[in-house]
DNA sequence: TATTAATTAAGAATCATTTTCCTTTTGATG
DNA sequence: CATCAAAAGGAAAATGATTCTTAATTAATA
């Protein structure tokens, strides 16, 4: 008897467990669907939309509700447990793998987003803070350009 | 006789020139609502939602509609002479005194945005391309907190 | 099993922005 | 100055992502 679904990598399934920890810490329930979905955000580095997400999510539970996505999403987000890179013109897209802020790169053709570490940016948001006198809680440093693919394929 | 309007200081003076002579360029003309559009970015450093540019327009131009600024808004974009920060819950906000990328502080109570300049931010565009191979366009680096008006009250 | 609260599904509503379509204005030309 | 074509403006409808509402379902537990 073989698997019907690949077991997940070691580092998604420490990722579920936090979510759902996080989830059961908060007095949430951990239902089929959010399950469902925490799955999807810890084993993707695609840095998924919400479209995205619900098709995958409706393969396993065909009646789920795109609402249903955006409502766990809110309350994942609620926890810290994932981070949004919200788009004014291209709908926001979510990393569950590194909730906690980060840089990306953003390909405007295709859309791929990648987050390669960079050093210095603590450093720049103390300078920030510094400057401008705000108290700074959390950051969204977006590069825009083109991905490796759509530099040969221009 | 005096003055109706107090005089833009230079620098604002300056900023409506350049923007006048890129629309030129572009062969656009320069309507009167237009101007309106381009002396608020002009003036303004308090990077004006679209509802607030239009609110001042429409004292001078009472008919103007909606639809008119955002018209002038990307056509102003597309000659990069008006910088849009593109939040994805807030909607967006526009900085014409310095219309090429630079990083923001953001007051996620009252909406404000400073602008200080940040050292080691071409830098970081350079070091985020070589980590990622894309191609780096353009940023977008906002940093979220409280201004320090907020920081009092709260 | 009964009680209660949490969660879900489905669709309606919202809100910023864009598009459509028609009217007005503009600038060139005679 | 009169005429005309193209550009721009205005009003309202359309769009698209997201949120809200409501009623039905489910899970926890007494
Ligand atoms: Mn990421
Ligand atoms: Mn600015
Ligand atoms: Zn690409
Ligand atoms: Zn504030």
């Amino acid at each position: 008897m073989t698997r019907r679904q690949p077991a997940p990598p070691e580092q998604s399934q420490r990722r579920i467990e936090e979510m759902t920890e996080a989830l059961r810490q908060a007095g949430q329930r951990i239902t089929p669907q959010r399950l469902a979905v925490l799955k999807i955000l810890a084993g993707s580095s695609e840095h998924p939309s919400v479209e995205r997400i619900y098709e995958q999510v409706v393969r396993e539970f065909p009646t789920t509700s795109l609402a249903t996505v955006y409502k766990t999403l809110t309350l994942l987000k609620s926890l810290d447990q994932v981070l949004e890179l919200g788009f004014a013109h291209w709908g926001s897209r979510y990393d569950g793998k590194t909730p906690h802020p980060h840089p990306h790169a953003v390909c405007l053709i295709c859309g791929a987003i990648a987050d390669p570490e960079l050093p210095h940016v603590e450093e720049m948001a103390q300078e920030m803070a510094r400057r401008s006198g705000y108290r700074i809680d959390r950051h969204q440093l977006d590069f825009f350009g083109l991905c490796p693919d759509c530099r040969k394929k221009a």
